[in-house]
DNA sequence: TCCCGTTGCTGCATCGATTGTGCGGCTTGC
DNA sequence: GCAAGCCGCACAATCGATGCAGCAACGGGA
């Protein structure tokens, strides 16, 4: 720019080229072919407006076709492996379609959440993706008047588009290995498995505990109440939930089912704390995978998240645009102790 | 809304109202007491909108206002702690200030990140932050000419502001620590301290390298060219240099200053496939901290980016908007092997 | 009664890009 | 020689929100 003090606009290519505001518009966009643009002046124009470091004012050219070129997307927490991952994938398939991705997180508070996708629709995004939803049917409500297309992803919403993680059958699958590996009586408090972290309330967690509950009444050992701790998933509360739970029954149980990576960082503290051995003795599963967590000190049975299956299919549903509202499940991937995943972004770092 | 077909706008509020549109952008707005609108006007006005689920279009808005309420962001990667974490500190201090956050990730490819600073700039993003800058200088010429607001954060430009790890000092603490850990002669091949990934060209392993290198001088040990592997930050390139690096010296070195998580995670991976006594016959520091990591089978020193502070200087830095660049530095912390530290968002998850 | 000030609101231009319509001038056909 | 048609472009309306300037109505003081 010559001037610094503005962006340049088509009104100052159309002074400098001595062309009209509309056909610097159509020779630096698609349709001069259209509108009949000699491609001397295209590209004189476009000579000009290079030179001026010219760039198209969105707001402008959103308003006017009434598209943004957004899509939005709303996940819990930037700072969590499984959320990071599904932020990577939203991006790229954005991308690939020539769309500018938002993501906003909603730190699991439903008041923020719904603010967010409030201001998302402000900003006219043209589709909506809301990861772990804290309050589905407030925000499909919002949606619905604001005739967006939405899509839940790893928490379903009532009557709405959503695409969840298998939890049921991952989390049935994990209490499976965990019971598998070591002989589990259930016969006395220390001689159970324990779920610790998630909410009851949120979906995922309750297809979670269901499987968790069933595989275990299967095996003869119905839990009881106290086997299942849903103290949600900060990393603090979690360490003081196992640090109770050791202190009631005397000792480390048999067998603990994490219910997330961020809880798993609390046990993982509380453990830290504890003689090897005895740690050894209990089999530990999380369900969630980190590479780092696969290698610790002992072993843990993790279930890896297919963040990225999750995604793609979020972005499938919102091009078939189905009528009635489908509920499609992408399947988790059971990882042994010590086993390293290939993220499909490994290439990279 | 009552009509599903279109979002509501200020004229349909206008009709409803019985008001015109400038009185109901007044009503809706904070200037409706400088405008003398009365308080019954507005309340009435205030009903209707909120009624059909009115919310500004911020195209429009941000068309007129010649601001667009936006601040972004550019990452190499969604996917790593470190930036992920500057992203939850980024998106809560945006919002802190009324802005809405807009993070976009460049997978470190230098074309990419141009292209999406471009596209910010179109949708007129009022400040910038660029971390981890793949090609400072372009950025810098695309932000001057559009007349924006920017700042380099981890990886400093040339004269533009940045605020920036201390990395010589983290770099040359770590690789102190790990001296003093083990007695290492620098004598062989194998007694020696290699560090590992990174790239060469890059500002923060340059300075780390930097120290790497003044502090094993200081030791007597100047290294060898050999001792100093910049492979990058991708998992799987880390895992083939360290399986290359054990073939070529016969073995474990005595020590390793891991360069990043990411290149740790290939390390790891190389590690685990090893004799437990062996690797922990070695010392091993990673310039990036992770709560698992820190607790893996062999104790790792690690050292903590301060990723909130950094973005906190970035911002305080944009208020005060200071005439001539400044280079801001942030302390890291070094963590002993086997120590959590406590996240400002440890209380989430 | 006239003038002035205040109150409460409306009209209109504006931001930058897009797009339907229209208008000269030149070529072509017969 | 005249109508028809194309070429290459300009004009003006439009998207939704904002804010300046101004207008009608009313009250109060002289």
């Amino acid at each position: 720019m010559t001037r610094a003090s503005r962006k340049a606009t088509i009104y100052d290519i159309a002074r400098l080229s001595g062309a009209s505001p509309s056909t610097v518009s159509a020779a630096l966009g698609e349709s001069w072919r259209k509108r009949r643009i000699s491609e001397s002046t295209v590209e004189a124009i476009r000579g000009i407006a290079a030179e001026q470091g010219y760039s198209a004012n969105m707001q402008a050219r959103g308003l006017r076709q009434a598209r943004s070129g957004l899509v939005g997307m709303v996940i819990p927490l930037h700072d969590n492996r499984f959320f990071s991952s599904m932020s990577q994938s939203f991006e790229a398939l954005a991308r690939d379609r020539g769309m500018v991705p938002v993501i906003a997180s909603s730190m699991r508070d439903p008041a923020e959440e719904l603010r967010i996708v409030e201001t998302l629709i402000s900003y006219a995004v043209e589709y909506l993706i809301i990861a772990g939803a804290a309050d589905p049917d407030a925000v499909t409500a919002l949606c619905r008047g604001a005739n967006l297309r939405f899509i839940f992803v790893d928490l379903p919403g009532q009557g709405a588009p959503s695409v969840v993680s298998d939890n049921y059958k991952g989390a049935a699958d994990l209490t499976r290995r965990l019971l598998a590996d070591r002989a589990i009586t259930g016969t006395s408090g220390k001689d159970r498995l324990y779920l610790l972290g998630g909410d009851m309330g949120d979906y995922a967690s309750a297809r979670r505990i269901e499987a968790f509950r069933d595989v275990l009444t299967e095996a003869g050992q119905p839990p009881l109440p106290e086997q299942i701790i849903g103290c949600g998933y900060a990393p603090r509360r979690a360490m003081q939930e196992m640090a109770q739970l050791c202190t009631r029954i005397g000792g480390l149980p048999s067998g603990i089912f994490v219910n997330s990576l961020t809880a798993f960082e609390g046990v993982l503290r509380h453990l830290s704390g504890l003689p090897l051995e005895d740690v050894r003795a209990s089999v530990i599963g999380c369900y969630d995978y980190d590479p780092f967590a696969a290698y610790l000190q002992f072993p843990v049975h993790m279930v890896r998240q297919d963040a990225h299956g999750l995604i793609r299919e979020a972005y499938r549903m919102i091009d078939e645009n189905p009528h009635d509202p489908v509920l499609k499940m992408v399947a988790p991937e059971q990882i042994a102790p010590r086993t390293f995943y290939d993220s499909p972004f490994s290439d990279r770092g």
